[in-house]
DNA sequence: TGGTTTTTTGGTTGAATTGCCAAGTTATGG
DNA sequence: CCATAACTTGGCAATTCAACCAAAAAACCA
C-alpha cells in the first residue's frame, strides 16, 4: 500500500474510530433528535461532566458534530446527518450474526 | 443511561471499532470488490502475514466478513455489504470539514 | 513420511484510549 | 468585583490495542 492510499484510508479510519465508542454513539444517537448542552448529555449518560466533554471534542474534532455557546452553556448539534446511516447497517451486522449463532446451534 | 441501553450501545460500538483501523478499512474497500485470501491482502498491505491474520479475525469476529478454507488457503469475502455505506458517509465528513477549513482561511 | 506453503496463535513491547479528579476559563448575575 | 454555573483542560492510572517475531497447525506434495 503506498503513502497516499495508507494517507486516505488513515483519514476514513480516524472519522469512524470517532464513532467507534458506546457514550459517543448514544450522544449522536442524541443529537439526531436535537441539539443538547453538554449538562443534558451528562445526565443522560452518567459520567463524569469531564469525560462527556472530551468525548464531544473528539466527535468535533473528526468533523462530526459543530458547538455554538450560547450564554454559559455550549449545545452541540450533528452537522453530518449521514452517520445516522452507520446504525441502520449496525443492526443488519447485529442481525447477521444472530442468524449465524442459532444456525450454529442446530 | 440504564444498563440495557448501555448494552445496546456497547454492542453497536463493537462493530463500528471492527471496522476503525486503516488496513481493515482497506481489507473491507478491498472485499468489496472480490473475496480474497490471506496471501493477498499481506501483499497488498505490506505488513506481517500475521498481522493482517489478526485483521481478519477481528473483522470476522465483528460479523463483518465470512472466511471459507480452500486447501490450505482462507477466502475471507464480504459478510454485510452495507457496510460499504459507511464510505460514502465518510467522505461527506471529509468534504465538509475541508469546507470548514476553508472558511477558516477567509 | 518428511518437507513446503499458508495461516493462526502466543508472547512481548510500545502506543493509544478512557475515566476520574483537580484546576483553569468564560460568561452571568448580584 | 466577587460568586456561581457551565464547560474545558491537564494530569494520572488502568486498560486496551497494534505490530512484530517465533512457534504451532493444517493441508498438500514428493
Amino acid at each position: 500500500m503506498d503513502a497516499k492510499t495508507h494517507a486516505r484510508f488513515e483519514a476514513r479510519a480516524r472519522i469512524i474510530k470517532a464513532m467507534a465508542h458506546p457514550s459517543r454513539l448514544f450522544i449522536v444517537d442524541q443529537l439526531s433528535r436535537r441539539e443538547h448542552c453538554v449538562y443534558e448529555l451528562t445526565e443522560m449518560i452518567g459520567a463524569d461532566v469531564s469525560t462527556v466533554s472530551k468525548h464531544l471534542a473528539i466527535l468535533k474534532g473528526a468533523g462530526i458534530v459543530q458547538d455554538e455557546k450560547r450564554g454559559t452553556q455550549v449545545f452541540y448539534r450533528l452537522q453530518v446527518p449521514c452517520v445516522l446511516n452507520f446504525f441502520s447497517c449496525v443492526e443488519s451486522v447485529l442481525k447477521s450474526k444472530a442468524k449465524e449463532q442459532m444456525e450454529l446451534l442446530r
